[in-house]
DNA sequence: TTGAAAGCGGTACCAA
DNA sequence: TTGGTACCGCTTTCAA
């Protein structure tokens, strides 16, 4: 009240300190209290008294201050290099978020945009979480794992379509997804398999083990085909260009990334009087709503994360029982809903 | 390496105090060289020798300690309750996040799902940050406001469809959306306007007061119109019943949640047999790639965000100058962009 | 040029 | 049942 003036510096923040003062207690008995300590009794008057002090005063404990006494946090961060694209990626991380907080843990996102690898991961260490989730955006090493251990991370997962030397692994293996929907166009005949390909960098990490499916797909197959990648932006122009030339590339199939983009390639083609799918069969990816309202209708992957237990547990037993061996869950799941257009 | 037992307690993380040892020297020196202390001066060799010892022990500053002793931190605050839907908000964030990161602040994303109201301020009360930058779906009241300043947050700034007392706000008022599409269809002789309003909760803060805007618009028109709110759930069935009674409603023309509703509409009407723009108008939102591919080309409401200074600079200067009066910045505009569908 | 020591806000041990 | 106090890791005066 009396101590500086309140103008600039605003009022100064209440500590345990204050909260102590004004009850009339130590500072112990103010922790014992509002952390409800049972290991020690204490008067119900006193309690209230305490009680009270920390409301008039509206106290907060300062998280910082507790964490640095008690030597652990049980903060998981995700380092949010870029966000991930897509309503699957999305429920991923709102599912993980609850669950860990059910676990107690508390989830810090962290936005790591404009910092190199290195100093990304430095950032993430200073803040000393008790594990790390990191997204494929973000290329883990070993070196850098060890940084993060060694500042005391008892668990570090990668989260992306590959694992990683010296990390925990929750694999999104984009591969199934390309090779689901090249062993269906297979299976019904097609032979030359068009592979569409974003130009947005962020989806790099995607499209290319994508492509790799398919490739992989078609070569194990023993059939005569051939795929063949297509880089594509995401505008009209570039679309109707394609169109324009599509007849001579020789394609009787193409995989779009998304349905997004076989939404737009189907558009152009259609322009382009090409007919699907009789001439040319469309597979797109994720299994949107915009793909039922497509005519004719899209056939696409569907994509379903499934694990044999929930990612927030065994994060929550990675961090109780470090330094076990490096472990690799696959959550990706890829199948073909066949609809109209191939 | 000969402390402890690095089996279970695993390898303690370093402190300065570990650099110091191997340094050869104290604690406080270590301190002015990683910290590139000008105030003092500290030999090369030292520097080196200091250097190199925190190298060697991978060292990483403790966060937490540091901005304890200093009394604060420069740590912004982005309570995320949930994911804000859209390219727009999406980029909003990036750039926020960027932005804020070169202006020397750690911005992080920390999650309160399942966390009420009150407990999730407290929760960011905890950690101290020096601003929070809420989203819509934590209604902030003064009292809660009051939290967060106390514990000694400099700013606190809400965004979204409206303004709440006690807090700094960037508005995106969602009403002009819908006036402005509303506007568009009265000028072009409409009269009977319906309004999709999607049942997804977490879209309910958009659609009301885009549901308003219309109602404002069509009042201030002074044209003899009306618009009716109509339910729809993101379902092919939904859109078909509703498309199957749509000629008893006697309405003219449809303003839809966004393009992705519109779409789902547009395709069970004409199923239907209704006639696109003849017999109904349709207007989207969000002017997003798939109305340009729709056909009829979808009309729809351009959204932009504008402002007179970068949040993140406007955020920057409320940190430095609190105490000012309550500030108010309109982020949203929105143009009806039209094409054929009405 | 460097070191000793205080202190940031809590927690928990040991006494009283 | 409660209080004194050391300590978590770091920065920053003040002395040497």
């Amino acid at each position: 009240m009396s101590q500086l003036p309140e103008q600039s510096a605003g009022p100064s923040v209440p500590t345990s300190a204050d909260v102590a003062r004004l009850a009339g207690v130590s500072r112990a008995t103010v922790s014992y209290v509002l952390n409800d300590n049972t290991t020690v009794r204490i008067s119900d008057a006193t309690r209230r008294r305490v009680r009270e002090a920390a409301f008039d005063l509206g106290y907060v404990p300062h998280a910082a201050a507790r964490s640095l006494r008690a030597g652990h946090s049980r903060m998981v961060l995700l380092p949010a290099a870029q966000q991930l694209p897509g309503p699957l990626h999305q429920r991923f991380f709102t599912d993980l978020q609850t669950d860990l907080r059910r676990l107690d843990y508390t989830v810090v996102q962290y936005g790591s945009v404009g910092l190199d690898a290195d100093e990304a991961v430095r950032a993430w260490a200073e803040l000393r979480p008790v594990a790390v989730v990191a997204p494929g955006g973000v290329h883990l090493t070993p070196h850098r794992t060890g940084v993060l251990t060694r500042s005391g991370a008892k668990a570090v997962i990668t989260l992306g379509p590959q694992p990683v030397e010296g990390a925990h692994a929750l694999v999104l293996d984009q591969r199934e997804v390309g090779a689901s929907a090249a062993r269906h166009l297979l299976s019904r005949g097609r032979r030359s398999i068009g592979v569409l390909m974003p130009q947005d960098p962020g989806l790099a990490v995607f499209a290319g083990p994508r492509l790799a499916g398919v490739l992989r797909a078609v070569e194990t197959s023993g059939a005569a085909a051939r795929a063949e990648p297509l880089p594509l932006a995401y505008e009209e122009e570039p679309a109707a260009r394609l169109a324009a030339r599509w007849r001579t590339l020789g394609l009787d199939a193409v995989i779009a990334y998304d349905d997004e983009y076989a939404m737009l390639l189907m558009r152009a083609l259609q322009d382009a009087g090409v007919g699907i799918p009789e001439e040319t069969a469309v597979v797109g990816a994720g299994d949107l709503m915009l793909g039922r309202l497509l005519r004719p209708r899209l056939t696409s992957v569907r994509m379903e994360l499934a694990a044999a237990q929930p990612p927030a547990e065994l994060i929550d037993r990675l961090i109780r029982h470090p330094g076990g061996p490096r472990e690799r869950h696959d959550l990706l799941r890829a199948r073909t809903v066949v609809r109209e257009s191939g």
